[in-house]
DNA sequence: ACACAGATTGTTACCGATCTCAACAACTCG
DNA sequence: CGAGTTGTTGAGATCGGTAACAATCTGTGT
């Protein structure tokens, strides 16, 4: 009755208590814990009540080590506080908890691809069954290659690899719906206010941005950079608060978004009266802060669903055809564009 | 030469297959890898040659299971995407491997006991040999308690139980120093948007608040409660732009201020100038929404590095009595408030 | 040169579950 | 009613390390 009777003595119990207890074979335990189809339900029933009655925890340990199986994923992420890893990572770890997968988490510092292969490297040696890098992997490197063959890996908005999946937004997409929206209201062009050059989707929102320019005959001003912090968008919007020529601009992430709309502010540009600003993420305070922020929504959560759901699939068959699944990203038009003045 | 040369066949490289290359034992092998102080540079250097050369990996579970150590420390959060725990999870997971300690995560929907309690039932499965609640636990259940005596626990912002350590900021002083600010610049009195009562940081910085007007002789306002999003900071909001008297709005966390001052601007309340509004937090977007926003930091991520040092420090001893360990906040103005018109 | 302390390496048992395979029971069917 | 089939349980080997102890190899002091 007594809430934790350990076994003999402190020693936690074992799974031959259990079976003591219950009067049947260790092996019988093992199978009536796995949910085994063949055991009665009566010796179930009497393995479960040994288990309830010892306060009997599977040794994860020893599992792994005979089964060869882990039951956990890993995930490598950027330690940026950004909203985005954060939904997936969400999104994740509620997709593994369901299909029964714990998750153990490395951080990257920097995107080279020895320091991924070293964050994948932790995570191998922690056994996982599969990876999901939430940062992107431009170039796979030997290191990240060797394990990525081993060990089935899905790399979100990645570039492709032999040995890696990708669960995408089509961010040349995301590029062309916030350029086109900017133009449908009239501005003659669009400047562009780029993420770091090793980030896979800031290339790709580029490059949407440009064919949207391209495909509507203006001429692509030249672009600027950021590293997705507020601080970068203030820098850059202080060189096109002088350019009075600016009346729209395409940045790659809402932070950068409202630091260029804080410069243009504080130099008395008005937006979006005088200049229009779209950003892309949707974060919670994109509708909230002033002016509230247009915007390309990505459904974050349920790429980290996805990107699990994938990796359970090839978990389970290793043959399965590797494949690419694109999601699709929402135009979210709020007060921070409007026609030019 | 080739990249991974794996011993006999496909199988991986086992602390056998090393120790055989380097004309060592297993043993030996075990102690070079792990560090051990008494191996021969000379031999030291012939393991890790035939472990670069076999691509060597040790098994994890098979260490644990031996050890009886894990070397992983488990992290209980909420779901939510708040930039708080996501800087407090980083901090931890540098720590942590800093120290040698993989990071396994397991969120949990609701703050109920029961399930933290599960949440922290799934790390306890996983053998690790810490647990970092950073969700407050008011109460501690029979379950909660049962892990927590068994299983190293640290609570941040918690409540203090018999089992749990605590690494907090003071959050009566973050309410008295944001309320001392607003009064300090002749607001006659502050009012106050809380956190959920869940929450046991919400409820100190609302005894702070307290405190403050009481200290300065003033009448404290009906509270309004929200759940930390800028959308309940938005309906607050809104009842507190209907009454000319309010001057001065203390917000328990930098997103519901923002949502407040949205409603505020919606309804012809201009801020700083008609009303003054004070967060908490300092997310990244602090300084650059408009107006920018008077905040109180705290240091999270050293909040995430001290409480996995306590954690690593009752691991190696168990019998080291618990301390509760407090943090300064730092009040930190900016654009929101004002003297009253 | 000898005994001895300390450093280094090897031997063996074991951690706690799962897997394979064999034994046994119950049930079907001609 | 006996042979064959399916379902249930048990025995023992095994996964890959590490702890404890034994053995061997230094180098030192007398």
């Amino acid at each position: 009755m007594s809430s934790t009777p350990r076994s003999p003595a402190g020693r936690a119990p074992d799974m031959a208590d259990v079976a003591a207890l219950a009067g049947v074979s260790k092996q019988t335990v093992s199978r009536a814990l796995s949910n085994h189809p063949n055991v009665t339900a009566r010796t179930r029933a009497k393995v479960e009540e040994a288990v309830a009655q010892l306060g009997y925890r599977r040794n994860a340990a020893a599992s792994m080590l005979s089964s060869g199986r882990s039951r956990t994923i890993g995930v490598v992420s950027m330690p940026t506080l950004n909203y985005s890893s954060a939904v997936i990572s969400y999104g994740m770890e509620r997709a593994a908890r369901t299909a029964g997968y714990a998750v153990s988490m490395a951080t990257t510092t920097s995107l080279s691809p020895e320091a991924i292969a070293e964050a994948m490297s932790r995570l191998a040696e922690q056994a996982v069954e599969g990876i999901v890098l939430v940062v992107p992997l431009l170039v796979g490197s030997d290191a990240t290659e060797e394990i990525s063959r081993r060990i089935p890996t899905v790399t979100i908005d990645g570039s492709r690899s032999a040995s890696t999946q990708v669960v995408a937004v089509d961010q040349a997409t995301v590029g062309r719906v916030a350029t086109e929206h900017l133009l449908s209201l009239g501005h003659e062009t669009v400047w562009h206010l780029a993420g770091p050059g090793e980030w896979v989707e800031a290339g790709e929102r580029e490059s949407g941005w440009r064919a949207a320019l391209e495909a509507a005959g203006r001429d692509a001003p030249p672009i600027l950079r950021g590293d997705w912090s507020p601080e970068s968008g203030y820098q850059a919007g202080l060189l096109l608060a002088r350019m009075p020529e600016v009346t729209a601009i395409f940045a790659s992430s809402d932070e950068m978004a409202f630091g260029v709309i804080r410069a243009l502010h504080e130099h008395g540009r008005r937006v979006p009266d005088d200049v229009s600003v779209i950003g892309v993420d949707d974060i919670a305070l994109a509708a909230y802060c002033s002016p509230a922020l247009t915007t390309v929504a990505q459904p974050f959560e349920e790429i980290g669903r996805l990107a699990v759901g994938h990796l359970i699939e090839v978990i389970a068959d290793p043959d399965s055809t590797p494949e690419q699944t694109t999601v699709d990203a929402t135009l979210i038009v709020r007060g921070s564009t409007a026609p030019p003045a």
